[in-house]
RNA sequence: GCCCGCUUGGCGGAACUGGUAGACGCAUGGGACUUAAAAUCCCAAGGCUUCGGCCGUGCCGGUUCGACUCCGGCAGCGGGCACCA
């Protein structure tokens, strides 16, 4: 945005916090100002690096190598987002991967400790609960020794299913596995194949979704225990460095990648299971099958009951089959012994000596160096003699140089020609600081316990922290489920083993919005368009000078892709509380939803209809007039019904407040307005009903429409502040009626309905339906086979 | 490709733990008021119908007296996939 705009990163900043602020007043929100922070203060990141050189102490932050995207047009790194099909957004030149020395925060050290306390996150979404239990992924698998001829040292894989190694065809390397690089040194076309690979980038969507691709090294592989199988080692697109060894066996005939892969370079599909079918297999079926690591043929794998076919049977038969590995269903109750048959497979490999069970995770380590300008710069210096050297703590905060330079490419604090330029705090000979900073997730990994103490100069006050945190509720946008409130997670856990707080879990309530999505748009150069940027004409979607505009899928709103739409221009329009209204009553707020303004008229026609529903009801009684005797006795009145009406909106309203379904209180408030705009009665009683709804209504409404709830408070006859008055409490006598509707059906169709006193006796029930004319032309004469009584909901008759 | 969701009238959605599908709103049509328009108010409305009913919650199948809700499979859309944050 700095340099599209020409304009400062600090000045874009601010200006943009401005902005939101105002807005944010604007639409009266409860927010404690004085608290609030910019993470991109000088008093802020001050105390990131004081945590960043704490965690180093700590051992949680270290330097190692790692991969990232090169534009070598641009001479700059790529984010993932900015590698559009293997080429640089900017330049189009195809990408290529460099390694560059990083630092990384050791998330992986609480691997464990991250998933095993998910399970007391009870008030956070299932869904999230499971995407990070997934991210994290432990599985419980083998590494397995494989000798490979003419080379010393064998070449360790890593397989969550050492159970199949009987139906291995053969091995794949990374790309970036040490093994592929040293033989691409010598192989000209490896090194061609390797260097195709790394076009795709680092992002594992992209490298996942290539076609799957391989290279034949030509070194051959001994099976492990099969001594006449030798299996072809290949280097493939496929296989990710980051996870296990960076190598696999491959077993077509029991996952999907491997077949692929067995079929386009002509590989055996070696089947080593097969569901067990109805009958028992017979004794010479279990003895031939029988697999190495077993003492039977019948194991189970996650769950399903399989029928191991050995190595023996396939090599004797010269048996090669492709099967899809399909059991559901299969499970034959006469059959089964359960064996876990990884954990014998492991046991086996052990007691060979050919491998060893381990735990893998898929959680890799953070990585925090970005080589860009706007951020909390790594307190670390480098120095020729002394290595890494942190910068002392009363050296904090580096700061940002304000005169970087963003016309060049590349990382500006890098080429700045002062900044980096210092002396070794430790020997006093010249150094260079590190230029990188730190990854923003950083920033947003403990804002929130800031919060309960944003001014003061020690990161965190004991007193305040544990007076407030963890975090109550927290609420932010379902695209954060993984890496924000992980890191976060993460963060609270290293930052208690540093001494600075004691807490493992950040927030103890999680609510997930949707996102707020909206149509992308691109002019004829394939440049972003924001949504006022395009008229919509007959023709289709034009550009402001008449050129036509490609639309493209809806998605979540973003910077880059510009789909945004300013709620500004609504609250300029019809008010604040219009804005609002609207934003809560269209959907629940943690679906996704598409914005549209269709609707906003209605909410404004509402606020403009309670208005005068209040204000032209005639005259009220006085505010605490004493109810009207009577008023309760009288059942079947208008009165009476709305007072209930009143009861019941109070309760559901509350209720659905507490659940955020903002939607359905809202239908509960329209309901309410409703039925006191049809309370026209004149009477004392009807009178002072009007009077409690308005007033209940007034009261419900102001966390939604604060304005014009205070207004209405106001015009009551109403003292200080609505905002200061308690919620209110409905009466528990008047939420329930005393007959209830009660559905009948026959033959589970619904026939008619009928009324019962509140929860009546089921033969009560049951006799008042089969009274029912209606209920008795369906049965057609027919005596009841049964009949099943569900009290104050439903009679159902089977005849 | 993998992980997680979602899918209900013309539209946003409601339906609590398997028990009356379509609350409430938007848009629409008709009417009232008005010289007229706007605003407002009233009425109608899932589809089909021989007016008895029948069919309907993305698609196919299953469990159940009963399925939007549970189970199996599939499709479409959205989020995430570690440098968008």
């Amino acid at each position: 945005a700095a340099m599209e705009k020409q304009v400062h990163p600090a000045k874009w900043t601010y200006e943009n916090i401005d902005a939101m602020r105002a807005q944010l007043q604007s639409m009266g929100l409860s927010i404690d100002w004085s608290r609030e922070l910019a993470t991109c203060h000088p008093g802020y990141y001050k105390l990131q690096q004081e945590l960043f050189l704490a965690f180093f102490e700590a051992g949680l932050a270290y330097r190692r190598k790692s991969w990232v995207n090169w534009d070598p047009v641009d001479q700059t790194v790529l984010a993932n987002e900015q590698v559009i099909d293997g080429r640089g957004w900017r330049s189009n030149a195809p990408v290529e991967r460099r390694e560059l020395e990083q630092w990384f925060f050791r998330i992986t050290r609480y691997a464990d400790e991250l998933l095993a306390a998910i399970d007391g996150l009870d008030r956070w979404p299932e869904k999230v609960r499971l995407m990070q239990q997934n991210w994290i992924g432990r599985s419980r698998g083998a590494r397995v020794h494989f000798t490979l001829e003419g080379r010393p040292e064998p070449l360790q894989i890593f397989t969550t299913r050492p159970d199949t190694l009987d139906g291995a065809s053969f091995l794949a390397l990374s790309p970036q596995h040490p093994l592929a690089q040293e033989l691409a040194l010598r192989d000209p076309a490896l090194k061609a194949f390797i260097a195709e690979c790394e076009h795709l980038g680092t992002s594992e969507a992209a490298i996942e979704a290539a076609e799957k691709r391989g290279h034949d090294t030509g070194l051959k592989a001994r099976h492990p225990y099969l001594d006449d199988v030798r299996l072809p080692v290949y280097v493939a697109n496929f296989v990710l460095m980051d996870y296990g060894t960076g190598s696999i066996f491959g077993c077509p005939a029991h996952d999907q990648r491997d077949l692929d892969f067995a079929r386009k370079y002509g590989l055996p599909v070696i089947e080593t299971y097969r569901p067990v079918d109805a009958r028992d297999p017979t004794e010479a079926e279990l003895q031939l099958h029988r697999p190495r690591f077993a003492e039977s043929a019948v194991l189970t794998v996650e769950g399903e009951a399989l029928f191991h076919i050995a190595a023996a049977a396939y090599v004797d038969k010269s048996e090669s089959v492709a099967v899809r590995y399909t059991a559901a269903g299969f499970m034959a109750e006469s059959v089964v012994t359960p064996v876990d048959a990884v954990e014998k497979a492991i046991a086996f490999l052990e007691a060979q000596g050919l491998g060893e069970g381990t735990i893998q995770y898929r959680l890799r380590d953070w990585g925090v160096s970005r080589q860009r300008y706007w951020g909390c710069p790594i307190p670390m210096i480098h120095c020729p003699t002394c290595g890494v050297v942190p910068v002392p703590k009363q050296d904090l905060p580096v700061l940002l140089p304000d005169d970087a330079s963003f016309e060049r490419s590349g990382n500006p604090l890098a080429h700045h020609p002062t900044w980096k330029h210092v002396r070794c705090p430790k020997c006093g000979a010249a150094a260079e600081r590190d230029t990188d900073t730190m990854d923003t997730f950083v920033d947003s990994s403990w804002y929130f316990a800031r919060f309960v103490s944003p001014r003061a100069a020690v990161p965190f006050e004991r007193a305040a922290v544990d007076r407030w945190l963890p975090v109550d509720q927290y609420i932010g946008g379902i695209e954060h489920a993984i890496l924000h409130l992980l890191y976060s997670r993460f963060f609270m856990r290293a930052l208690t083993d540093c001494g600075y707080l004691d807490m493992a879990e950040p927030f103890a309530g999680l609510f997930t919005q949707g996102m707020i999505c909206h149509e992308t748009y691109r002019d004829p150069e394939g440049r972003w368009l924001s949504p006022d940027e395009v008229t919509k004409a007959d023709s289709g979607p034009l550009t402001a000078d008449g050129r036509p505009v490609t639309v493209g899928r809806v998605e979540k709103m973003s910077k880059s892709k510009k789909n945004t739409v300013d709620p500004q221009r609504i609250i300029e329009l019809y008010g604040a509380d219009t804005a609002r209204w609207f934003m809560l009553s269209d959907s629940p707020p943690d679906r996704e939803m598409e914005w549209t303004d269709a609707g906003i008229e209605g909410a404004w026609r509402f606020v403009n209809r309670l208005w005068r529903l209040v204000t032209e009801a005639g005259a009220l009684p006085p505010r605490g007039a004493a109810e009207p005797s009577g008023l309760r006795s009288a059942e079947g009145s208008a009165a009476l019904a709305a007072l209930k009406a009143a009861h019941r909106t109070i309760a559901g309203v509350s209720e659905d407040l507490e659940r955020f379904h903002f939607n359905k209180a809202v239908a509960r408030v329209h309901e309410l307005a409703n039925s006191l705009g049809e309370l026209s009665g004149k009477d004392d009683a009807s009178a002072w009903v009007r009077r409690f709804g308005f007033e209940t209504l007034t009261r419900l409404l102001s966390p939604m429409m604060p304005h014009l709830a205070e207004e209405l408070w106001q015009y009551l006859g109403g003292a200080g502040l609505l905002a200061d008055q308690p919620w209110p409490a409905a009466d528990p006598s008047l939420t329930v009626e005393s007959t209830v509707e009660v559905a009948v059906q026959v033959n589970g169709k619904l026939r008619t309905t009928i009324r019962l006193p509140r929860d009546a006796e089921k033969g009560a029930a049951e006799a008042a339906a089969l009274a029912d004319q209606t209920v008795r032309r369906h049965m057609d004469g027919k005596a009841p086979r049964k009949v099943i009584v569900v009290p104050n909901r439903i009679v159902n008759v089977v005849v």
